[in-house]
DNA sequence: TTGCGTGCAAAGGTTTTGCATGGCA
DNA sequence: TGCCATGCAAAACCTTTGCACGCAA
C-alpha cells in the first residue's frame, strides 16, 4: 500500500544545492537539465541521475512541484513557496517568451468555485498552467 | 494571416484512416501511440512514422490540435470539430480517470476577458487544459 | 511521370534503471 | 555500521530524420 511513512532522507551536498537552485529561481519553471547546467556554472556539478532522483524525493516531500510545460519535451520543476500560496492561484505561461506569471486574483478563486459547483470538477492548480501570450509579446 | 502556401496533399489510405480514427474519438485526447494501436486492432496497420507525419500535416491544415497532457510523456491529439467550438471553451481533464470534459460555459469566456483586461494576457485555450479530479473520481 | 507518402532503421532527446561505490547519521 | 545517495553506463521511451520504394494525380 501507499504507506506514506516518512522515509529517511540524508542531507547531502547535491540535494541541498538542487533545492537551493530551485529556491533561487522560485519564480521560474526549470527543467532538470537547466538545473544541472546552473549548478555546473556555479562549480557545483551534480549528475543528471541525481538531479532526477532528488527532484522525485523533493516532490514526495512536497517541496517541489512538477509541471508539464508547453514545449512538451521535458518536465519543469518549481519550488513550492508556501508564502506565495502557489496552491491557491493560477499560473500563466507565455508561449512566446516562456515567462511564468503567478496570477493572484479573487476572480480566479471564484472560477474554481464555479467549476466545482456547476461542473462537479475540482481543479488542481498545482498541475494547471494556462497558456497564452503575455502583454509584451503581443505588442511585439 | 494564416497564409500558408497550400501544399499539395494526396489522399491516401493511411491518412484517411488516421483522420477517421480521430473523428471517431473526437471527445478524447489520443496519443500517437494510441492511434496506432486502435488502427492496428481494426486491421488497418499504419507505421508510427506515418502517424506522426500525418498528424503534423493535419495540424497544419487545422483539422487536428496538439495538446500537452498531464502524463507529460507523450503529446495528445484531438480532432478539431468546428461545430463544437472547441476553440471557444476550456477543457478539463481528470487526472484520475483521464476523462476529458468540454466546458461550455459563459463564465469561462468571461474569465478570458478578465485575464486579458486585467492581466494583459491572452489565453490560448487551444493549448490550455485544466487538470483536476472529476465528480465521479472524487466520490470514489 | 512527378513528387508527395510510407515505413524501416537509426538517430536524438529526456527520463529511468542496474549496479558498484560513496557518504550521512 | 546500516542505509540511503550518487553517478556511470545502459536501457527505455517518445519523436524525428534519412533513404529507398510505393502510389495518388
Amino acid at each position: 500500500m501507499e504507506n506514506k511513512k516518512e522515509q529517511k532522507s540524508y542531507k547531502t551536498r547535491q540535494r541541498t544545492q538542487i533545492l537551493d537552485c530551485l529556491i533561487d529561481n522560485k519564480s521560474k519553471h526549470l527543467t532538470a537539465d537547466e538545473i544541472s547546467v546552473i549548478l555546473k556554472k556555479q562549480g557545483n556539478e551534480v549528475g543528471k541521475t541525481t538531479v532526477y532522483r532528488s527532484l522525485e524525493k523533493l516532490m514526495e516531500e512536497g517541496s517541489v512541484r512538477k509541471y508539464i510545460c508547453e514545449e512538451g519535451k521535458s518536465a519543469c520543476f518549481q519550488y513550492v513557496d508556501d508564502s506565495e500560496n502557489c496552491h491557491r492561484h493560477f499560473h500563466l505561461k507565455c508561449i512566446k517568451c516562456g515567462k511564468l506569471i503567478h496570477l493572484e486574483c479573487d476572480y480566479l478563486s471564484d472560477l474554481e468555485q464555479h467549476i466545482f459547483e456547476h461542473h462537479k470538477f475540482t481543479v488542481d492548480n498545482t498541475k494547471t498552467v494556462l497558456y497564452g501570450v503575455c502583454g509584451e509579446c503581443s505588442n511585439g
